[in-house]
DNA sequence: CTCTACTCGGGTACAGTGTTCGCAGTAACG
DNA sequence: CGTTACTGCGAACACTGTACCCGAGTAGAG
């Protein structure tokens, strides 16, 4: 791969001459990206790829530079899901609603997204799409242009660390290879601990009395709720009431 | 490690009988955040950590079951910088704030804290101290526990995932291992090219116009912004009005 | 058409990873 | 004082990403 030096969204997928490749980036990525899926971001290795396509394991570095190339396609790719972002209807509100349920489902649907997310800007074009229209949705508002993305940049950050925070427990259920229940059986000594203290009382009153995290859709009203003051804090700073 | 079904947190540092242990816990933690402060995460091994204390890589395994417990006590020494968090002052604005900033603050002194992060619940000693602080800067308001858990874990999303975005790049850099300088021409032509197809004219925008991504304060000017914004909100819809 | 210059696929190899096993030495309990 | 349970740790295992090199195949040049 002479061509490192450029990025991957700027590299030709053919070369001019020479016979042609056997499989595409696009092949690969959703190969990796049904891997992850179903077994989880650790058991995403080159030969793991390699095997599912039928392919040698060097082969597919004649598609990509490195496996941290693979993962940036792949973190594209799953931008691209759902065939693009709805257009502004003039709600903006509405939009960027919509926006955040759809970020959030994505990233539902392929949890080994917060942990790639963290250290890799999203420069796809894909990514470029989603933001783009994140700021169409604003555009009609009259912000100017740094307040724009400062608002697309806090919307994507919240729903970005909610799902992280969401999808925590369930993911280190996964990784420990064991059920839901055990898990919590190996936790719960250790927080009646810290219950019992008495050092945690607000905390305490969470685990006994809150409704809200035993509930089954703990985590949604919690997302609307926090989405909904965030909705509020700019509507009651916009510069044109309408 | 027979007790390895137990949680790193409720397992007793010293066993009642045989030859006193020569590190501690502790120590291991903190030669292991030292070495992913100056060399990267992905420079954190097990050999490297005994390297760094002059042990055996194997001698580790008697403090902890796995990486994965390293990296949970990693996580949770960090949020006990600085002494922990400062009593509620009875300015629940101005304390929200004041944690917001101090775990961005500990984020920015580690910035392998986003990637561990995710899919890690913050369950250690510290982690709910944390919690319980910021829990108890809402008391006064009038919330009910269910809001009230809901707000903290929204400031906590927000602050989460904008360091995220803000470290996104910086940490691409480093890892790449090139100078800023370079990793920017690498990406030039590609973002050129995009802006240039004239399909993202918001975009566009913000890399020709925008004031604030040039800034060398942008990313906490951006960060201040959007959590006055989120507090705005909450203040909107507060209970008893002050 | 031939020749040349290139690409493609992939077996092999290398340095590094997390973790287990077994063994020698040591401290405390009965 | 013997027994027991621990500690430190060298060696080994099964994996990882990926560089190197090869024969085979294809496109354009002459």
């Amino acid at each position: 791969m002479d061509d490192a030096h450029t990025v991957v969204w700027n590299r030709p997928e053919r070369a001019a001459k020479g016979p042609a490749p056997s499989r595409t980036r696009a092949e690969i990525t959703a190969a990796a990206i049904a891997i992850a899926d179903t077994e989880g971001i650790e058991a995403l290795s080159m030969r793991r790829v390699a095997k599912e396509l039928g392919t040698g394991t060097a082969s597919l570095y004649r598609y990509l530079a490195s496996k941290d190339d693979l993962l940036d396609l792949m973190l594209d790719a799953v931008a691209a899901e759902d065939g693009g972002p709805p257009a502004p209807t003039g709600d903006w509100r509405g939009d960027l609603r919509t926006l955040a349920y759809r970020s959030r489902a994505t990233i539902h649907r392929h949890p080994w997204m917060t942990s790639l997310a963290a250290g890799r800007p999203s420069l796809g074009p894909n990514s470029l799409d989603a933001t783009e229209h994140a700021l169409a949705a604003l555009d009609p508002l009259g912000f100017d242009i740094d307040v724009m993305i400062t608002v697309v940049n806090t919307l994507h950050a919240f729903v970005r660390g909610y799902a992280i925070g969401e999808l925590a427990q369930q993911e280190a259920v996964r990784r420990s290879g064991v059920g839901n229940q055990e898990w919590m059986d190996a936790h719960a000594p250790y927080l009646d601990k810290v219950v019992r203290a008495g050092r945690h009382p607000l905390l305490a009153r969470v685990i006994r009395d809150a409704e809200l995290p035993h509930a089954a859709d703990s985590a949604e009203r919690g997302f609307r709720l926090g989405l909904e003051r965030l909705l509020d804090g700019w509507e009651a700073n916009l510069p044109i009431r309408p």
